[in-house]
Formats: structure tokens, sequence, C-alpha cells
DNA sequence: AGATTGAACGACCGATCGGTCGCTTACTTC
DNA sequence: GAAGTAAGCGACCGATCGGTCGTTCAATCT
């Protein structure tokens, strides 16, 4: 896995990814609808005919975003929250992680899948089917948490959370205030079990 | 204030409400600020040039939509509630409607409010504060009405109340889960005090 | 009846949209 | 070093964008 073919598609891969991170961070911002190939080119200093030959279409960009979105979402919440083992603690490091995450910019427009599950609610289509599946993977780990924590009813708790989450984010974005990260993840915090119900291990990725 | 001016203007506010209306609608399916004015042109029936002759610019379309979906809010939610005594019965009135709201489709991609301000979360200008005030209007009421029914904070159950109907809508819109309106409103009914603790009266409109 | 005025329209404007085409460049493999 | 190949670019395409302009239409006022 070393030289030749990687070595030739190293380029590739490079602007690809740095077009995608690129696309992900605007369309917190202006919508990852609104993201133009002119834009992006403009954004990333490379020209409109270069990121379609990179990407094919303007389709393939907005997907490419999302994974990129994910991978980053990946990178700043799940992962670090995922040393806690499964349960009450890993809830805990998921909810400061995602404070984290907002309070460091990773995205300029708050947070990706907040975001976009709002913009393609109801859509069709491929990317609207993958902003569901991030959605959809987002509150199946909490469910999962919930359940390794003890609590009756999972589903339920899920939608708790995701909602104070959602509802700081939006908060924070509209009016400025940043104290609504902080009650929702007091709120939040109230909905997970204050004992030590942690029955897992450090173990697999989600 | 019968005849002269009003006869000439009668037809202009005719289609301007009726663009107006449409646009609202419009702007929860593909977003507000995706609206175009050929695309709205196309939707009413009228051309182009007719609908910028009466709104001036695109802008003034956005404001305008905004203007009609808070008007159809207040007819659908608002003034129906409005008949129960300040407080709980309110709030409970309140929820009730704004779930029937919803699921009388008044707007084809689920509530303007949520979906706008997701989308207008951070921007600047008319549009994105119109929209800004908005959701402060809306959470207002929710405090004021928490406040009459005494609750200790009123501040905080309505970042609650707003969060479950929040994401019921999202997750009506984004999987089809029409159980998860229900869901919503059962949490949020759960932050109104049970008691009969209405102080107010059949009183003035917000 | 004639004048006035807002509503509404078709034609048209420059700018930008997503996308195609042909070319050059950079790198790898013979 | 020659050949091959993906990366990347500039020029250009038809379509659509928001908006302007001059004209026509419908209703009121004198």
């Amino acid at each position: 896995m070393t030289s030749t073919v990687d070595g030739r598609r190293e380029r590739g891969d490079r602007t690809r990814r740095h077009a995608a991170r690129t696309a992900a961070r605007l369309a917190t911002v202006q919508g990852l609808d609104s993201i133009t190939v002119g834009a992006l080119a403009e954004a990333t200093g490379a020209s409109k005919s270069g990121l379609l030959t990179v990407f094919g279409n303007r389709e393939e960009i907005l997907l490419a975003a999302v994974a990129e979105a994910r991978s980053l979402y990946v990178e700043h919440v799940i992962r670090p929250a995922w040393v806690e083992p499964s349960g009450a603690p890993r809830l805990r490091a998921l909810l400061d992680r995602w404070v984290g995450y907002l309070h460091d910019e990773v995205f300029p427009g708050g947070c990706f899948v907040a975001t976009t599950s709002a913009e393609f609610g109801h859509r069709e289509g491929r990317v609207a089917d993958a902003v569901r599946d991030l959605k959809r993977e987002w509150i199946g780990v909490l469910e999962r948490e919930l359940s390794a924590a003890g609590v009756p009813d999972p589903a339920e708790a899920a939608f708790r959370i995701d909602a104070y989450l959602v509802a700081a984010n939006t908060r924070r974005e509209l009016f400025g205030d940043d104290a609504a990260l902080d009650t929702g993840r007091r709120l939040a915090l109230a909905v997970v079990p204050a004992g030590v119900a942690g029955a897992g291990e450090t173990s697999t990725e989600p």
C-alpha cells in the first residue's frame, strides 16, 4: 500500500479531502444545498473544472462533504468518548465532547448534523439519504449507550438528549447565546443515570 | 377607508398575499433562501416581472413570506389556544394546537419556524432578523405562560418544551415518523404543571 | 369621456449556475 | 528516456439567476 498507485492518487486524494472538508464547513454556514461548485473552487483555491474532474458532479461533492463531516464528528466527539466504559460514563463523555466540538468551532456554523437534518428534512435523493443515515447513526449511539446505562426507555431518553442538544445548537447560532450549550448539556446530563452503571469495556468502535 | 385607494389596491394585495403564502409553504420544503423568483412565479401562476413589481425585489418576497408564516402560525396555533385561561390550560392548548398545526399540513415541510431557524442560524440581514424575531416571539409566549402557570424556572422550561417540539418536527420530517409528534407533545406536557394553576383570563392577544 | 395610476406582463440584461471539452502538467511504469 | 495515466486548468456551453424597461390592462377620480 505504498508507492505506485497510491503515489499517483495521493495528489487527488489530498485536494479531494480538502475540498470535502471545506464544503462541509461551508454547509453549516450557508446550507449544504447552497454550495456551488464555483464558490467551493474559490474557497479551496482550485478551479471549477478541477473539482469536477475529481468529483464527477456536484452531487458527489455534497456526498463527500457529508462523509467528511461524519469523519470529523467521529474524530472530535465519538472517538474521544470511546475511551470511557460503555453506559453512563461514556454518555457523560459524549456530552462533554459534543459541547467541546461546538465550542472549538469544528464547523463555523455549529453542528453539521443538526443543520443538515433540518435542511434535508423530507427531501429525496442520495444526499438526503446520507444525512438521514448520519442522524440515525447518532441516535443509535445514544440509544445503545443509554441502554447500557440501564435506562428503562432508551429511545425516549435518546429523543430527549438529542432534542436538548439540537435546541442548544440552534439557540447558540441564532442568538449567539453560548450559555445555551451548557444548559443543553446540563439538561441532557439529567437524563443520564447518576450512578456508575457502566457495564461495558473500552471496546469496539461504533 | 373604503372605496378608492383600497379598491385599486385590492388586486395587488390579493396576489401579494397569495405569493407570500406560496413562498412560505415552499420555504419549508426547499428552504426559504432557495426560493427563486422564477419558481415562485410558476407556482403562483404569475410572472417574474409581475411579482417583482409588487414586491420590489427578492428580499421583500422572503420578508413577506416570513410575515405570512407568522400570521398562519398565529391563526392555527396561538389564537385557538388563547381562548383558554393563561397558564397551564393555555399551555396545554398550545401544545395540542401545535401538533394539530403540523398534522394539518399547514406547511408541507413541517414547522416553518423550526426549519428557517436552523437555516438562518447565524446569518445576517433583514430576513435572518425576521426569522430571529419569530423564534424569539414564540419562546416569549412559552415563557410568559409558563410563568403564569407558576413554573419556577420559566426560561428553562421553555427551552425544554421548544426542544421537544423541534425535535419531534425534525424526526417526523426526516424519518416520516408521525408518532414523534405525540412523543414530543407528551414530553412537553410533562413540563407543564398538572394542577389547574391558571391565574389569568381569556385576555389580550400576544 | 378623458386623465391618472397601480398591477401585470414580455422582452431583455449581465452574471452565475452545473457541466463538457481539449489541453497541459506531474508522476509512474515500462 | 518513452509511454501511459490521473490531476488539474481555461475556455466555453445552454440554462437560469435577480432585476430593469417599456407597454398594456383595469380600475378610479375629475
